[in-house]
DNA sequence: TTGACATATCGGAACCTTCCGATATATCAA
DNA sequence: TTGATATATCGGAAGGTTCCGATATGTCAA
């Protein structure tokens, strides 16, 4: 039922896990969708808005964020004429978190 | 020089940046590249082990370890026939820890 | 109803990734 | 040298992703 791997590890994650875990990553895996999700992690913004910050045309914004959706990571809410996209899957913030420790403070003045 | 965005968010990294980062999730994406990633956390490995511990033929282990060299994540130490690997990029702990956190007891019962 | 706005969906072109078999290089043992 | 082992590289087939223009849906104001 257990490893017959070398001594000095012991808890790998199931490839089926893994591979689950690498279609999360590969949503995650684009400029446009870190800064969506950047964002939203600090409030609430509607389609339009968030387009507007990653200078795309809405319609693209709305196929990143239905693909964000898909993986669990966002919920939308309607009001209106307009969707608002919140955050729904808190460990996000964490990846996030690591992200900006990694590239943060990086090229900024160039 | 800082943001003319809403009120309750301030530190947005730059879209440059995030694409540096969205490159290396896209190769970190991966679940051979995780399960390597994984085992690197726990010690250094040849190649050969890498990848019959991914079942996998050993130049597909050797294409990946590339791909990762490539992105800062691993060094490479030739020792006679073998060439051993190890975490060269400090975050992947911390990242490693999230994807745990996240996948790590999942569906392993099935 | 009509028109304007906000979002969502569709179809296709261009590009990138993954995987594989074949082959190349480099090391050791005899 | 020769043969076996370990790793690396190449070229191409198959499939996936990104982006775009065009179009559809759903909501509000008049």
């Amino acid at each position: 039922m257990v490893a017959k791997t070398s001594p000095h590890l012991a808890p790998l994650i199931s490839l089926e896990a893994l591979g689950h875990a690498a279609e999360c990553l590969r949503t995650l895996a684009h400029p446009h969708r870190l800064r969506i999700v950047q964002m939203l992690l600090g409030g609430r913004y509607t389609v339009g808005e968030l387009a507007e910050a990653c200078g795309i045309p809405s319609h693209m914004a709305s196929e990143h964020l239905r693909l964000m959706q898909r993986c669990g990571f966002l919920t939308a809410a309607k009001e209106g004429r307009c969707t608002y996209y919140t955050i729904a899957e808190p460990h996000l913030a964490n990846i996030m978190a690591c992200i900006e420790a990694r590239f943060g403070g990086e090229s900024q003045s160039t």
